[in-house]
DNA sequence: TTTAAATCCTATAGGTATAGTAGGATTTAA
DNA sequence: TTAAATCCTACTATACCTATAGGATTTAAA
């Protein structure tokens, strides 16, 4: 299960990459028409801008704007900001890998080949899917 | 990603279908050979129990066996059982669902289609493998 | 110059789920 | 009778999620 912030979070941006180019768009706005609670969106805004997915403008007229064509910009990419790792498991995970404390030997490890195959199986999609593509 | 239950249930699964059929296995031995805490493994077996993939013997000379052969019990039902949904949002799960809250359709969801994309792939994944492809 | 609108930032709270732990009841082979 | 094993209930500690509160800062426009 996906968290609500990366739920949100996808909704914001196909929300923004809505508008023309560096249109801004506010948080109330898309807090409303989303049905988002307002000042949670607003963290997870700050969280997307730091990620270099959207800019914004500050004071009256400002709000956020997409800084990357919406088609350039991959889902995995935005699943690793928002939800973390693609993996179910640190130990096959490729940008947020762990050891796992209980296995003594990945090779032998029974989860880690299934988990793989289901991180593949994960990455060909989101790798394909773009934000333009969830943008009716 | 998934919980340490899950983890530990497939672990626990693979580690008795290596045995001969009906022999049983004590949680006890499970435990210290795959680094579990005996008595959370405990609670996990009584799940896997009530979900018919397992049997047990009381007392003395007791344990677990595998009620099923280990190619017909396929990791989706594992994973159902353990984890929950294989989707990542309750509104496209197959066998968990439930409308969100904030969605008015989910027709014009930009999170839907992408979440049953995401959902389809990995259940190609768990729909092929069986518990007996993770024993080695 | 003032006002209102907007982002930005920190702190905190309540709820829920996870990952156990504790202690015993029950069953059974030897 | 004893020891070994499953079975069952209840509790705890921690972390994470989903916000909320309150303000600081910036900016356009009146």
């Amino acid at each position: 299960m996906i968290s609500k912030k990366t739920k949100y979070g996808i909704k914001a941006l196909v929300y923004v990459a809505k508008h023309k180019h560096k249109e801004t768009v506010q948080v109330s706005l898309i807090a409303d028409t989303q049905n988002i609670s307002p000042k949670y969106l607003e963290a997870i805004m700050l969280t997307l801008k730091k990620a270099g997915f959207l800019g914004s403008k500050k004071g009256k007229g400002g709000g956020y704007y997409l800084r990357r064509p919406p088609e350039d910009i991959k889902m995995v990419e935005v699943m690793r900001v928002l939800e973390g790792p693609v993996a179910m498991v640190p130990c096959v995970s490729l940008n947020f890998y762990e050891k796992c404390d209980d296995c003594p030997s990945e090779d032998f490890c029974s989860v880690n080949r299934l988990m793989i195959q289901l991180r593949d199986s994960s990455l060909a999609v989101l790798n394909k899917t773009t934000i333009a593509d969830l943008v009716v």
